[in-house]
DNA sequence: TGTACATCAGTGAACGCGCGTTCACTGATGTAC
DNA sequence: TGTACATCAGTGAACGCGCGTTCACTGATGTAC
């Protein structure tokens, strides 16, 4: 964060800017005249920091996958600290989860990946391959909680650990789509608490 | 569908080109150029049946929302037929959607609502509203389906019926989302089946 | 400490292309009398 | 049955604007000797 030079802190503003718009409108419906009017820069002054648009497709998705990492580690990180019990861990987890989601003001601001997904013919092969990068992390980050929790508590149904954690990041996404379609911010933490409701019935081990 | 005018035809199959390249690309960057050339009409012929291109986002989604309404009424009817319980048909309804998704050649195709939700500032109210009463319908039809089961089987956690009737739709634009980011059509089914399963845990009266 | 050069972080003007939209016109079909 | 007119379903050419991109240039900072 501090210890910027001039030049990151212009790129992270061209990305900071860009990113708002990009959410609000689909990429190609953002011009770069309009990025470096909010970022305060010349057009060539964009061109100097990106080669093309592409590559600013391809910034955007790396740096969300950084920043949405971070973000998980302190969540899931905190809530394993609250509870040894994996399963316990995991539904304190989801419940930051929609709390960091419900606290967001206007609701969760929108994912570039989800953008990328509906607009990838736009984008070339490098743009595409860092999409695919950021969903796998997310897959790979929840089975392995899964796993843990399988580990002692058998699930209830048979199903793949994989698909279920799939579900974290599908329900996330699905919940934003619905946000946005509904004008309602609340959706996408209602639905991640559906989701912990589902996790809680599945690895419970008896009824009470 | 039979005993169209030669002006719904071409209308008919303006919407058809036009809803592929939105799906791939996202509205903004599918020009009407290349719907016109697709659909071999002139361009001057597209805005003979369109006033402008919002007008063509809006006949995209109302369309949309008839066609999946038949859908949903076939599926869920014939899954009525098969049980008269209200859970069993569900499950059973549910069980058809994810088979439905899973034989659609290269996957859903995707949700232009989704589209126009990722792309809001880019239309007008007019958009905008027919997107929210096509979300608002998927919330009442599902909502009414698991009425019928609550009002047999008390969920087994507290939850509100519109948030899991929002599930639904929601389970299904997340997969979208993800089948596309990840390139496998497979994921929405999955998904699908994994909300299945919930629905399966959430009302069953007893574990056996 | 001073000078020469290199790199960083841009500026400003121009480019050509593609886009959505308009407008005057037209040939085929339908309707009234 | 023939004629006049209206509507339907387009065509073809032109428009101006905004877009992504390029390119020659520049002032500030860093580095070598």
């Amino acid at each position: 964060m501090a210890m910027m030079t001039r030049g990151e802190e212009t790129r992270a503003r061209i990305l900071d800017t860009a990113q708002d718009a990009v959410l609000a409108k689909g990429f190609e419906a953002t011009s770069i005249d309009e990025i470096v009017a909010s970022a305060e820069i010349t057009k060539s002054g964009f061109f100097y920091h990106f080669k093309d648009k592409n590559a600013l497709a391809r910034a955007l998705i790396e740096r969300h996958i950084t920043v949405e990492e971070e973000i998980f580690d302190g969540l899931l990180g905190r809530a394993r600290e609250l509870s040894d019990d994996p399963l316990q861990a995991a539904l304190i987890g989801l419940k930051f989860l929609a709390e960091l989601i419900e606290d967001m003001p206007g609701g969760h601001p929108g994912c570039i990946v989800a953008t990328a997904a509906y607009q990838d013919r736009l984008f070339n092969a490098d743009v595409r391959a860092a999409n695919r990068r950021a969903v796998l992390g997310w897959r790979h980050r929840f089975r392995a909680m899964f796993d843990e929790i399988a580990a002692v508590y058998p699930p209830r149904d048979g199903i793949d650990l994989d698909h279920l954690a799939d579900m974290v990041s599908g329900i996330v996404e699905g919940g934003i789509v619905m946000a946005r379609a509904m004008n309602d911010p609340l959706i996408t933490s209602q639905q991640v608490m559906l989701l912990r409701s589902y996790v809680k019935l599945l690895f419970s081990p008896r009824p009470d």
